[in-house]
DNA sequence: TGGTTAAAGTGAACGGTGTAAACATAGGGT
DNA sequence: ACCCTATGTTTACACCGTTCACTTTAACCA
């Protein structure tokens, strides 16, 4: 027997840590508008709050799960854009409205992933929004030098975009997104050649 | 007599909102990472918790009164900045290092400063830093109907970095700010006349 | 000047949080 | 059959924001 997610009393000896992971998640979509508690998410499982410790060492390390998780449904929202748009500079392009339309379909999620905070110098494995970005600029830039330099402007400009609509700093509103994401100013370099991949 | 905040135990009965404002923004550029609680202020000014409800509504009023504090200092150092470089283009490039340099010499600040939440519709008194950005972007984009989308953009970029770099996602370098701003390659717009002050 | 009144500060208490320590209970491998 | 280890529970602590009922104090006006 193996006791999985199946009957209703599943992970009373199982599959704790997924269960917690899958719960946060779905919290973090709710309207609350922050981030579930330790002990909220314990009770929800069905479970003492400090049965969570068996799993994480502490709070900070369940939300890096959460954010983890996030990351990867970043990831492949992006590579699905940029896929569905054809690739190449069309693609990239939609690569960037996908980072906003995430941070504003997922706020909380969105701010978790980046508030928790991560060393600069831990070589963790690259996550695939990241990848992405980097592939891309690298086959866009005219200038191969110029390549991070690229990726990095990109990035900045769609996280701050997606970080000030959030805040309500600035109207949300996907006319103005597209505007502020104009790649046409952005990168000079390549003139028109939307299409590039075969 | 007024007892102002001249003895030792002036605020006693006097300033109590002034005292709290000012330990609370000193506690934010204490090296904790993080923002002070309702009752360390209390503690650290000298009186029970419960007496800053006599001078705000909630913790978040605090907050906001610090967040406002802020937004001045924001745009007194952007504004000397510009000014130190002359104005005209060169001043408005100054501005988006000081909007970063801020960022990043006052981590918890800057933080909380976007952080908790301002509804978009209400009208406040525009910020400085705002009116700033505004009045540069008018005076040098050279189509002004741009001039909005140019602004937005400007600011996008620099708090991307901004926070990117608090984030530890982008490693703080001096030299990479000066890259990601390079506004060249942003406003393509005016070449290089980069003073038009008289 | 003296008394009243409203502003400002206090203490105790409530429900919430993250976390530590000691204890309980399987279940599986030797 | 037994013990060990992984996984859970209970209890407890310190802290948080906030409420309530209370006391103090300064200021104003008769």
């Amino acid at each position: 027997m193996v006791t999985v997610s199946t009957s209703s009393e599943a992970y009373h000896h199982g599959n704790l840590r997924e269960a917690l992971v899958l719960e946060g998640l779905r919290a973090l979509e709710g309207p609350d508008g922050k981030a579930p508690s330790l002990r909220e998410l314990s009770r929800k499982v069905g479970v003492s709050p400090t049965a969570v410790y068996r799993h994480f060492p502490d709070k900070q390390a369940l939300d890096q799960a959460l954010a983890r998780e996030g990351l990867k449904m970043l990831g492949s929202e992006q590579a699905a854009a940029a896929q569905k748009a054809g690739g190449g500079a069309a693609g990239f392009a939609e690569t960037g409205r996908a980072y906003v339309r995430f941070a504003l379909a997922h706020p909380v999620l969105f701010r978790l992933m980046f508030t928790q905070g991560k060393p600069v110098d831990k070589e963790e494995p690259v996550d695939e929004a990241r990848a992405l970005l980097i592939a891309n600029t690298r086959a866009l830039a005219s200038n191969p030098e110029r390549a991070e330099t690229l990726a990095l402007q990109a990035w900045s400009i769609a996280h701050g975009i997606a970080m000030l609509m959030l805040d309500g700093r600035i109207p949300v509103d996907d006319a103005l997104i597209d505007r502020l994401l104009d790649t046409k100013s952005l990168f000079p370099d390549q003139g028109s050649k939307s299409e590039e991949s075969p």
